[in-house]
DNA sequence: CCTACCGATCGGTAGG
DNA sequence: CCTACCGATCGGTAGG
C-alpha cells in the first residue's frame, strides 16, 4: 500500500522552489549548479531528487506556478467588472503590485523559460498567451478604434514592455517603487492609447514617419 | 620586427563574433559551447583562441562593439540638432531600425552580460548609462516638468522597456514590422508623456491610485 | 623565432 | 538521506 507523502512535503517542495527561483534568476538556469541549489536549501544534492524527478522540472515548476498566479490576477480584476479604464488600470497596478513580490520568478520566466522542453515550453507560452489576451481586450474596450486595425495585441506587448523591463531598473530598494511607477505606466499607456488614432497620431503610413525617412 | 596580423585577421575575427552572437542568443552563454561556435564557423576549436583568449572575451566583444554602434546612433540624431518632438521620434525610429537588424547583439546584451566579470560589465554599463541619459535627455526637452519630479529617467526606462521587449514578439517575418511599430511606439510615449503633468493623469498621489486601492 | 593551425587530450565539473 | 560514484561534456591547451 502506498504510504503517501510527508505533511510536509509539500512545504519542501515549494521552500526549494523559491530558493531555486532565487538562483535561476540570480545566476541563470543552466550556470546554476544542483549542488549550489542544495547548499542553498541546507539539503543534500540528492535529496533534491525527492522532491523533483531532475533540474527542468524544477524550472517548469516555477514557471508554470507563476503563470498560474498571474492568470489567476486576471480572473480576479475580470470579476470586479469595472468600466473599460478602470480595468486597464486596474490590472496594470495589480500586476506591477505582483511583480514586485515575485522579481525572481519573473526573470525566470522572461529569461529561462526557452530552455525547457518543447512541450513544456509550450504549455507555459499558452497559460501567458491567455494573459496577453485578457490585456488585449481590456485595451480594445478603451480604444475600439484598434481592433480595425489589429493594434490591440502589438499595443498589448508595449504594454508589457513597459511593465517587464522594470526587472532591469526598479529595485525594491530604490528611489522609485512599483507603487510609483504603476500609474505613471497607466497614465502613458491610457494618454499614448487615446492619441493613437488621431491624426497626426503617428501610426504607420502617417506623416511623421515620412518626415523621419526624409531626414535620414 | 614584428610581422604584424594577418589581413583577414579582423574579417575572421567579425565572422566569429557574428556567429556567437547568434549562438549565444540563442542557447544562451552557458549552455552554447565553443565546439558548437567552432563548428557554426567552420573552423577548429583551438583556432577560436587565436582570435579571442577565451569564451567571456567573446561575449565582451559582442556586447561592447554593439553599445559602440548605438552610441553612435545617439551621436548621429543629436548632431542633426531638431527639434524636441523629431529628434526624441528620431531616436526611437533610429534605435528600432538598429535593433531589426541586431537582434542577436541586443539579446546577448541583455541575457548575458551579467556573467561579464564586474569590471567588464561595469564598463558595458556605463555606455549602456550613457544611451540613457541622452533618452531622457531629449525626453525632458519635450516635456521639461518632469525634471522636478525627477521623472526623467524613469520615463526613459518605461520607453526602453517599449521597444527593447519587442524582442519577444516582433519577428522580422511577422505580420508586423519595426517599421511599423517605431511610429506606434512613439505616439504612445509622446502622447503620454504630454498628458502626464496634467490633473489625473496619473501621477503619484493622483486620485486614480487611491481608487485602485480602495476597489482592491 | 614568428604565425597559423591540427588531432588529441588535459583538469574540473555538469546532471544524475 | 548520506557518501560515493558514473557517463558525458565543459572550456581551454598540450605536443608537433
Amino acid at each position: 500500500m502506498a504510504r503517501g507523502k510527508s505533511p510536509t512535503f509539500e512545504l519542501q517542495r515549494g521552500a526549494i522552489l523559491q530558493e531555486a527561483a532565487r538562483l535561476f534568476a540570480d545566476k541563470g538556469f543552466h550556470n546554476a549548479s544542483m549542488a549550489e541549489l542544495a547548499k542553498a536549501c541546507g539539503v543534500s544534492k540528492p535529496l533534491l531528487y525527492h522532491y523533483y524527478r531532475d533540474k527542468e522540472h524544477i524550472l517548469f515548476d516555477i514557471a508554470d506556478s507563476y503563470m498560474d498566479q498571474l492568470l489567476a490576477i486576471v480572473a480576479g480584476v475580470e470579476a470586479q467588472d469595472l468600466d473599460a479604464e478602470p480595468q486597464l488600470a486596474g490590472l496594470v497596478m495589480r500586476f506591477m503590485e505582483e511583480y514586485e513580490h515575485s522579481q525572481s520568478q519573473h526573470v525566470v520566466l522572461v529569461q529561462d523559460v526557452k530552455f525547457l522542453q518543447a512541450a513544456q515550453e509550450e504549455y507555459v507560452v499558452g497559460k501567458q498567451r491567455k494573459v496577453v489576451a485578457a490585456f488585449a481586450d481590456a485595451i480594445e474596450r478603451v480604444e475600439p478604434g484598434l481592433k480595425a486595425r489589429n493594434l490591440a495585441k502589438p499595443v498589448a506587448m508595449i504594454l508589457f514592455g513597459m511593465i517587464n523591463w522594470t526587472f532591469t531598473w526598479l529595485r525594491a530598494d530604490g528611489h522609485f517603487t512599483y507603487a510609483d511607477m504603476a500609474p505613471v505606466v497607466t497614465a502613458i499607456l491610457l494618454n499614448g492609447v487615446r492619441g493613437l488614432l488621431k491624426d497626426g497620431g503617428g501610426l504607420p503610413g502617417a506623416t511623421s514617419q515620412q518626415e523621419l525617412a526624409a531626414s535620414r
